[in-house]
DNA sequence: ACCCAGGTGGCCC
DNA sequence: GGGCCACATGGG
C-alpha cells in the first residue's frame, strides 16, 4: 500500500517539513498535550506562554504550585478544572514512579510505555500516542479526527476505532519516528487549510483523490481502550 | 445564535 | 464494545 506513501510525499512537497512538535522541552509536549485535548492550538499556546512567565513548566513546579492558582493561569485553554488535575496527576506519577522524565522513558518499551501512560487517568490514546511520539521520541502513530476525516474523504477504508487506524497506518509504513511525526503534523496542517472548504476545494494537493463528503463531524470510535 | 477545536472518563445498555 | 453526556474557553 504505497498509496500512503504517495500521499505523505504530495504533502511534505506541498507544506515542507512541519517540524513537530512546536515545543521548548519534552515535558512542555507532555503539557501541550493535555490542554490541547478538544482544544484549539492559539488557545493552547496562550496558555504555554503564561505558564513559562510563571514558571511553572516543570514537573516539580507543576506538583508545588497550588491547584486552584494553576487553574486560573490555564483557563483560556478550556476544560480548565480537569486539565490541571490532570497536569498535576500525570506530574506526580511521572516523578514518583521515575527519577527523571528521561528514566521514565528509557527503562521501558513502547507497549510498556503506552500501558503506563493509559493507566493515568486523563491519558487516553491520542494523548498517550502524541506523548511516546513527540516527548518521548519513540514510533507510535498518532490517530486523531482529523486523520480519519482525511482517508475516508480521499475514499480509503482505514477503518473505524482508534486501534484499527492506527494499526492500518503502522502496518503500511516503514517503522521511523521522523516519518511517524512528519506523517501526523502533514494531516493536521492539510486539515487546517483545505478539509473545512468542501467539497470543492480546489487548491488541496490531494483534491485529485478527494471525494465528495458533507459532514466534519467524524468521530473515532471506541477512543478510550 | 450557532458550530468547532490536535479528547477523556463515567455511566448505561 | 458502542452511544450519550459533561467538561469550558475562544474564534469563526
Amino acid at each position: 500500500m504505497d498509496k500512503l506513501e504517495e500521499i505523505y510525499d504530495v504533502l511534505l512537497e506541498n507544506f515542507g517539513e512541519q517540524e513537530w512538535w512546536p515545543a521548548d522541552s519534552n515535558f512542555e509536549v507532555i503539557v501541550g498535550a493535555i490542554l490541547t485535548q478538544n482544544t484549539s492550538w492559539k488557545n493552547v499556546e496562550k496558555v504555554i506562554n503564561r505558564m513559562k512567565q510563571e514558571e511553572i513548566l516543570s514537573m516539580e513546579n507543576i506538583i508545588e504550585i497550588k491547584e486552584d492558582k494553576l487553574q486560573q493561569i490555564i483557563r483560556p485553554s478550556g476544560f480548565y478544572r480537569q486539565k490541571a488535575r490532570r497536569l498535576k496527576r500525570i506530574s506526580k506519577q511521572i516523578y514518583e514512579s521515575a527519577s527523571s522524565l528521561e528514566d521514565f522513558f528509557e527503562d521501558k518499551n513502547i507497549d510498556e510505555l503506552r500501558k503506563e501512560l493509559l493507566n493515568i487517568k486523563g491519558i487516553g490514546k491520542e494523548t498517550a500516542d502524541s506523548i511516546i511520539l513527540y516527548s518521548a521520541h519513540k514510533p507510535s502513530f498518532v490517530v486523531d479526527a482529523y486523520t480519519k476525516r482525511i482517508f475516508k474523504r480521499i475514499g480509503m477504508d482505514i477503518g473505524e476505532s482508534y486501534n484499527e487506524i492506527k494499526s492500518f497506518l503502522e502496518d503500511n509504513l516503514h517503522e521511523d519516528v521522523e516519518i511517524y511525526k512528519e506523517y501526523h503534523a502533514l494531516l493536521v496542517e492539510l486539515a487546517k487549510n483545505h478539509c473545512k472548504k468542501k467539497p470543492e476545494c480546489k487548491e488541496c494537493p490531494l483534491s485529485y483523490l478527494c471525494g465528495y463528503f458533507e459532514k466534519n463531524t467524524i468521530k473515532i470510535k471506541g477512543n478510550k481502550n
